[in-house]
DNA sequence: TATAGAATGCAACTTTGTTGCAAAATACTT
DNA sequence: AAGTATTTTGCAACAAAGTTGCATTCTATA
């Protein structure tokens, strides 16, 4: 019990920190929502986090979402089924004021789930002439470690 | 005169070849849908359709898309801000019955337009042990090469 | 603790996507 | 060319997703 306490403590501590680093002011969604995102090991859709936070209205998820990504507190993950999932970014992404995600992203097609794989990056590609590039995203369709076995 | 006459006509031919090809039906609605995607120099999304095929109604178009992607004859493309973009599969994809895009994606994020670097191909990359990738998709956002000028 | 400013919840609304079914159009047979 | 089976379409009704304005509540700070 007072190691769930602990625990509990330190993930709001964390939560706290996120938000004050961003100057946010704090509030209990915010933390909620935060909270759902640290202890969640796959990327996340709106709907997923509004079952995860009942107490809370969808509007009010919509917007703190929004200001998770304003903020590059969260990034989001492009899908073929026009779904958008949202992601913690890395510490990286969080300290630096510019959003710089750079890993691919898995979709299972079995369990659904949306991963991000910290450890494969993008590979460089060349743009035709004329071309600027500002952001790159990667995602894989597949079955994921978990479901082949 | 003649001259658009004879254009319109190469259009229908060529629309009714692909549909024939797919084993699908002939009818105006395809018809003038499949003209849009080849007239259309970018990815389109399905309100675009909607603004330039208005004779039709929301649900043939949704349904009309929907059957051009299981035939092959369309590809989406995802994109970041929750809308799918549907462009025309190259002439490769459209007569190997199975799909193989290849090409990154670019969306100018001046413009809004969505389009397809046929000559930009996804490079590999390595999947941790365990995944099994079925299908990529690479999207670069930033600024086209009309939008630079 | 008082107060200005920010965030939230609610209601109302728009947009997007889905489904069942009758009517119309198409493909196919004769 | 006409008739018939099958497919496609439009309409209506609905469900889900996303947006906006505004009054109330909460948070930060003096
Ligand atoms: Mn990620
Ligand atoms: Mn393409
Ligand atoms: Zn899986
Ligand atoms: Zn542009």
């Amino acid at each position: 019990m007072i190691f769930l306490n602990s625990l509990q403590n330190k993930m709001g501590a964390q939560t706290e920190l996120i938000l004050k680093t961003s100057s946010l002011s704090i509030t209990s969604s915010r933390k909620k929502i935060l909270e759902i995102f640290l202890s969640a090991s796959t990327a996340l859709a709106h709907q997923d986090i509004e079952k995860l936070a009942e107490q809370y209205d969808r509007v009010t998820i919509y917007r703190t979402l929004q200001t998770f990504l304003d903020r590059g507190i969260i990034h989001t993950i492009p899908t073929t089924d026009n779904t958008i999932k949202y992601a913690l970014c890395s510490d990286d992404c969080i300290t630096s004021g510019h959003h710089h995600d750079n890993h691919v992203h898995f979709l299972c097609d079995q369990c659904g789930r949306t991963l991000c794989l910290d450890d494969v990056s993008i590979p460089a590609i060349t743009l035709p002439k004329g071309y600027s590039m500002k952001e790159i995203n990667m995602v894989v369709n597949g079955i994921c470690k978990t479901c082949m076995e």
